[in-house]
DNA sequence: CTCCTTGCAAACTATTTGCAATCTG
DNA sequence: CAGATTGCAAATAGTTTGCAAGGAG
């Protein structure tokens, strides 16, 4: 993907926006083809994920990447932690106030590598996972 | 896997644990099964991946599940940052001074989320990549 | 002996890509 | 129109799994 394109406007690629940022939070590719299937009968996996990675190179989405193998897409664009359950593979978002001793390294270099932002995910167990876990011990 | 099995020894497991601990670093199950070959030529990719989840389920590797789309691992056990580059995709250990903010979470709830861990990887470019961006900006 | 581990190959999951047709600016 | 976007299908990357044979405890 050229980044000196001019994007053409599309109705796949605004109902994909607006399913995302209408839930808010971590879907995967696979469930928002899934839903959005039900009112574009004719939307196939490639144009999801291609419109994804636009409208991550856009700026109006984010794309997590980690926990479990799917990437998964917010309409946040705010830098916030997020909880990552051991369990089940829950994502939640975790809104734990600022952290000085992260952000003071925005703009900073380490190693000679010029840090622009930083992804942070706890990891632990969900309620129901603990809950789980306490019934049957190993 | 049960968490119940009395593991045996093999040549193979010890030979991968025996390659990424050499390498102290973000080792792909590709390149230890392409390293591992020349020295064991009948062995196989299934192998690899069998072994590596062993390990990590025995504590003596970390899997990193961030970045491209590979697992990686890592022999190295205490927690640290990761520096990734937004441009060549590149891994880097991040030797930070330790973070109050961050591990006063430790051991505490958030949102009934029982934290025990955090994962922290700084985004940013590398020294090459800063080089070949002001050589050709966009 | 029992259960673990291996190599091999086939299966799977998530994602990407080539292509001709269609739409946008 | 030029160039972006789509649906479809085939291709790819990374990882997992079934199975029969061999190995460890």
């Amino acid at each position: 993907m050229q980044n000196n394109r001019r994007f053409h406007r599309s109705p796949q690629r605004e109902a994909i926006y607006d399913y995302v940022a209408a839930r808010k939070s971590h879907l995967s590719a696979e469930e928002i083809y899934a839903a959005l299937r039900l009112r574009h009968p004719r939307l196939s996996m490639g144009t999801v994920y291609r419109n994804l990675h636009i409208l991550v190179a856009q700026g109006r989405l984010v794309a997590l990447r980690f926990g479990s193998g799917q990437d998964l897409y917010d309409a946040r664009l705010d830098l916030h932690a997020h909880l990552l359950c051991r369990g089940c593979g829950d994502l939640l978002d975790a809104d734990i106030p600022a952290m000085p001793d992260l952000d003071q390294w925005a703009g900073k270099r380490i190693l000679d590598f010029q840090v622009d932002g930083y992804s942070l995910v706890f990891s632990g167990l969900c309620k129901s996972c603990r809950k789980r876990q306490a019934a049957a011990p190993s």
